[in-house]
DNA sequence: TCGTTTGTGTCAGTTTTCTGACACAAACGA
DNA sequence: TCGTTTGTGTCAGAAAACTGACACAAACGA
């Protein structure tokens, strides 16, 4: 049935082979963050606060690719240890602009550093024109999935 | 702190771009398989044991990205709703081998068929040579995530 | 051969993440 | 200008997935 062109081969699937990859990501950044009581959403949140200060909370779950539910339950958490703060009233609107204290800057270095390593694990092997192709390669991929989403 | 060398730059790291294509393709899935009342996990195990029958829970769980514990709940329900069949006595050891039932296989035909649609647009816009070039590059990466997961 | 290691199915409890819903604010277009 | 659409924070409950643990079977090596 998944022979004849209608199925997917799963050991040909591109799509597979992705979720295959990502996976494998996903648990060498794990197995890095533990020892330093960081799960992979806890390190993510943190990152983009420092690439991007005073994001809101909605934009932090897209940026770490969760509902704003669940970043709003990690940001209470991150807040409550000292690692964010956020204004108790919203500037404008209702949106609360979160930033990095001190500490949660400190915490990050160390997890920012042990995240690159991997990175740099992943790529070894690679030329650097491979890599070039590597993103344009997902970019097409990321462009092609969401512009069928809405029409079509 | 992120630019200089230590960090993770997330506009340039081909981590991030992996998640983001990642997360694209199950949200994409997600989409499809929706009106036929199929998650992305419920359609990975149909889809395994379509192409490789009599594979154990463990096998499936490990083939689906989940634990053996997740991937049990799920084997229940699919065999309580006779997608599935499994022996009431392990043939040999503990192994349980799973089957797909005929009503598994139908209900998997029009999922697969959906499925595939979603990685042929993922594939849209990308050259033979490019699509071959992203199978051997991602698979270099997951290569090199897991050899250094033991060791060093 | 036999001890150790690895793999498996399963029980129980917990954590994480999600869906649904609501009120409200900003952005946009007629 | 004002109605509609979109985005946001938040509450509550449900679903999905995980960790830890146990007994047992298979595989492997000394």
């Amino acid at each position: 049935m998944s022979q004849d062109g209608v199925g997917v081969d799963l050991e040909t699937s591109l799509g597979y082979l992705l979720k295959e990859a990502s996976s494998a990501l996903r648990a060498a950044m794990e197995e890095v963050l533990r020892p330093l009581g960081m799960s992979v959403t806890h390190y993510s949140c943190l990152e983009l606060l420092a690439q991007r200060p005073g994001l809101s909370n909605s934009e932090l779950a897209r940026g770490a690719f969760v509902t704003r539910q669940s970043m709003n339950v990690l940001l209470q958490a991150l807040e409550r240890e000292g690692f964010v703060t956020r204004p108790a009233e919203a500037p404008v609107g209702k949106v609360l602009p979160t930033r990095l204290t001190p500490r949660g800057r400190r915490s990050l270095e160390k997890a920012s550093a042990a995240v690159r390593s991997v990175e740099v694990r992943m790529l070894a092997g690679m030329t650097e024109p491979e890599q070039a192709s590597a993103f344009r390669i997902l970019q097409s991929m990321i462009r092609s999935l969401r512009d069928g989403d809405d029409r079509a």
